[in-house]
RNA sequence: GUGGGUGUAGCUCAGUUGGCAGAGCACCGCACUGUGGAUGCGGCUGUCGUGGGUUCAAGUCCCAUCACCCACCCCA
């Protein structure tokens, strides 16, 4: 056992079992993108680091990133997101493709952090952009997707909701408080704080490590307790009405104290969490004004989103969303190897069933039949056939349906009407 | 980078003031030489994470180290 070497650290097996998970999690995502009518595409799992230090402060990259030099010298990088290599791909084709433009991926990314609940150095993440239009109802598009995808999933609004928040609102707050603009990103990471921390603590820290005056503590948290807000951003106001229409409002709601990193975001910024907030952020997202600034490009505003893999599986477990069974697996039948004799007549019935489209298996080598049926039972084979002495004289087949464990011998060539109907009761929904 | 918890059979775990290494499940065999699950009987299973120390004696106490989990930090 301890000869065995170790996975990487933050890294997971996907044994059949998590990989079902994995593979229906990607159906799933498939599904609503297209949907919406949005395309799949793809990005290098490797790109150059000056990639990233063009955009997310190279401190970020170095320290955080899976960073190595390849065998000629060059700086490579295992992506850690996937909005860079996005925007290089459309700056490349700028002119040549249509807008707004609706992309979609799924795929992996590393960071090099430390492991802990709802966070691996290696996971899945789920892109989907609009760029081209710089519309509050392209925002509202976005957030009407990440809903209907959670609905789709079978989680309530009870269970989880999308909170939603505008930068350029939280500016104006901010300027009529008098904060300079210069140290907005502490003042963000101070409200980002105060759901986390009790409010006396919260006050104390706001005054000693921020030295903010009472007045701008109060009027902080007259902001952040005002639900109303929104009311005075017009972009907001045409955001939720554009929700509403399309039926997913039970799912959304405004939240003032939601920010987001602190960097392309420059109007309609949300994340969605559940309502326990037993999990980090299960996805986030916003719109930004230009995509392509850093990579050279004409300015091209958009919205898009990211969730990963992980938080959504354990939300989706907690509140019992995982499909009980897997329809990946298709219903299999086993032949039964008689002796060494008839191994040739068992190997070729096998091919038949294939060839007629039955998912098949042998034992590859003649064993008793208990064994067999075993053998059958622990992979939940559907159906045993026994091809013994005695049938393959008679020209017959022994069909034993494992479900209801009814067992039929009758002629060889009756078998695949006979199979196609016993398994066309789909076993998983 | 900081702090806390956990490492014992394939799995889940128990193990008393330091005194023979255990249970359930799983697995294998038999009852049953052409039939799975259920039952009964029998059997296999160990570098107690690793290295050192204390002791007549260490799974148990001490030190170090590694791995995993959890929280902080961070979160593109």
């Amino acid at each position: 056992m301890s000869q065995i070497i170790q996975s990487v650290k933050g890294t997971r097996d996907f044994y059949p079992e998590e990989m079902a998970v994995r593979s229906w999690l990607y159906e799933l995502i498939r599904h609503v993108s297209t949907l919406f009518g949005y395309q799949e595409y793809e990005a290098p799992f490797l790109e150059y680091l000056d990639l990233y230090a063009a955009k997310s402060g190279d401190e970020l990259v170095r320290e955080q990133s899976f960073v190595f030099q390849d065998r000629s010298g060059e700086w490579i990088t295992l992506r850690p997101e996937l909005t860079p290599s996005l925007a290089r791909m459309v700056a490349q084709k700028q002119r040549q493709l249509v807008y707004p433009l609706r992309w979609w991926s799924f795929g992996p990314f590393w960071r090099y952090e430390r492991p802990q609940k709802g966070r691996t150095r290696e996971f899945f993440q789920w892109n989907i952009d609009l760029i081209g239009q710089d519309l509050p109802e392209a925002d509202a598009e976005l957030v009407s997707i990440a809903a209907t995808f959670f609905r789709t999933l079978g989680l309530k609004p009870s269970q989880v909701q999308i909170e939603v928040n505008n930068r350029r609102l939280l500016d104006n707050q901010l300027d009529q408080l008098n904060f300079p603009k210069e140290d907005r990103g502490s003042i963000l990471r101070l409200i980002d704080r105060r759901e986390k921390m009790p409010s006396s603590d919260w006050e104390k820290y706001a005054q000693e490590d921020y030295q903010l005056t009472n007045h701008q503590i109060d009027g902080l948290l007259a902001m952040l307790s005002n639900l109303d807000l929104w009311q005075e951003s017009n972009e907001l106001v045409r955001f939720f009405d554009a929700l509403n229409a399309s039926g997913v409002s039970e799912y959304i709601r405004y939240s003032p104290a939601i920010v987001r990193g602190l960097d392309y975001y420059t109007g309609t910024v949300f994340e969605a969490r559940d309502r326990d907030g037993e999990f980090r952020a299960i996805l986030g997202g916003g719109h930004y004004d230009n995509l392509v600034a850093d990579v050279g490009g004409d300015p091209l505003p958009g919205v898009g989103f990211a969730m990963g893999d992980v938080v959504i599986s354990l939300v989706a477990k907690k509140f019992g969303c995982l499909p009980q069974k897997f329809i990946n697996q298709k219903p299999t039948v086993l032949v039964t190897i008689f002796d060494e004799s008839t191994l040739a007549d068992s190997l070729q019935l096998a091919a038949d069933l294939r060839q007629a489209g039955f998912a098949t298996l042998t034992t590859n080598e003649p064993s008793k039949l208990a064994k067999q049926f075993k053998f059958a039972d622990r992979v939940q084979a559907a159906a045993v056939i026994v091809l013994g002495p005695a049938e393959i004289e008679a020209g017959q087949v022994t069909v034993k349906d494992l479900t209801s464990g009814e067992q039929v011998t009758f002629p060889r060539t009756d078998l695949v009407p006979y199979l196609s109907k016993i398994l066309a009761t789909p076993s998983a929904s």
